[in-house]
DNA sequence: GTCTATATCTAGATAGAC
DNA sequence: GTCTATCTAGATATAGAC
């Protein structure tokens, strides 16, 4: 609130490289197995100093997880601008498929998070990558029910399960064809679906497909 | 090789006992959080005699791995003795459906411990849980052909991938139903293939399985 | 504000007594 | 064959010099 003479210039530079690395070098290598001083060289940071910048570990875990949030709400703002929200949810598997090597090779950034911090018996942050993964899940309600279609959520659940099943099975399996073919088919169940019941309201089918 | 006069009776019960408990422990904390003062306990079995039975602690977690492949073919074997494929498919489902509440806090066993795993840069484990989804995938491609279908092996990847997003996205949001609600989903579907292209011969099919 | 040196703690692994 | 005591490495975190 002072007039400081921002003193805190290179320091909110050097908190942004280690954010981003911190992003980078967990999806890699996993929660436990990655240490302070990896993430450190990473972003080209002393290893000592990165306590003055974050107090322990997990709070880097937390800057990746916001980093992840803050990216697919900036990929989802993008999508926005299309004017079908069918065709939003097809951009977005286009782009899933553009990167099915960094996938086959280290699954889904946020869903293998989520997969390491949920076996965490403490409440430290085993719920935290869950609600960036409920953050897609909503965004993909949103198109759903824009569309007019019955169930838009449990619909975004299938969508996204889709899409944290094939990630999976890329990287457990070192196949980035799974991300092709298993995009592909998820493209053909976006378009077939009002294809069979069209107007929009659907009596009373809560199974839906 | 002398008459030796039982002397691993106990000992063979210990190795047991501590596979079993490695593979309860480390499905339910993760292979890095697990200590083997950890699964020691779990098997009333003294900490520092864990290494008479088992050299390292990777060698504990490939002795869970194999557990959990006896496991699976031990349940696939019960399955085949059902005489349709697509009953067999069905059943397995239901089952994953009755470990819905294991699944929604601790996800498929297999499927978290390839995520740990696939974080691995050195080749020492890294590609072992994948071997046994292939084995999964194996299964569920038999079945596939043997009902007539055409891609047997993409069928399976799609149908093992629902089972891995379905257990991915339940215990990320610790949601049970999801899992109820995508296995009936998943059941539609093996209902409906082959309602499109009816099947083709494959009559007496001496490879079938 | 920046960084080095170091304290502390934990877990994997081993030596050797029983 | 069983178990205790201990060694050692490495990682988080801190104290304090610059």
């Amino acid at each position: 609130m002072t007039d400081s003479p921002r003193p805190r210039a290179r320091g909110a530079d050097k908190r942004r490289r280690l954010t981003a690395a911190a992003a980078r070098v967990l999806h890699e290598q996993g929660v436990e197995r990655t240490t302070l001083a990896d993430i450190a060289h990473a972003a080209d940071v002393p290893v000592g100093n990165v306590y003055y910048y974050f107090k322990t570990k997990d709070d880097l875990v937390q800057a990746a997880l916001s980093e992840h949030s803050a990216h697919l709400a900036e990929l989802t703002g993008r999508l926005d601008e299309l004017p079908d929200p069918r065709e939003r949810l097809k951009a977005l598997v286009e782009t899933w498929i553009g990167q099915r090597d960094v996938a086959a090779r280290f699954g889904c950034p946020t869903g293998t998070l989520a997969v390491e911090l949920d076996k965490r018996a403490d409440g430290t942050l085993d719920l935290e990558a869950g609600k960036v993964i409920g953050q897609l899940v909503d965004w993909a309600e949103s198109q759903f029910r824009e569309l007019g279609l019955p169930g838009p959520h449990d619909l975004a659940i299938t969508f996204v399960a889709a899409y944290q099943g094939m990630s999976l099975m890329a990287n457990a399996l070192r196949e980035p064809g799974i991300m092709t073919r298993e995009g592909a088919r998820l493209i053909d169940w976006l378009d077939s679906l009002a294809a069979t019941g069209d107007r929009v309201p659907a009596p009373a089918d809560p199974t839906g497909s």
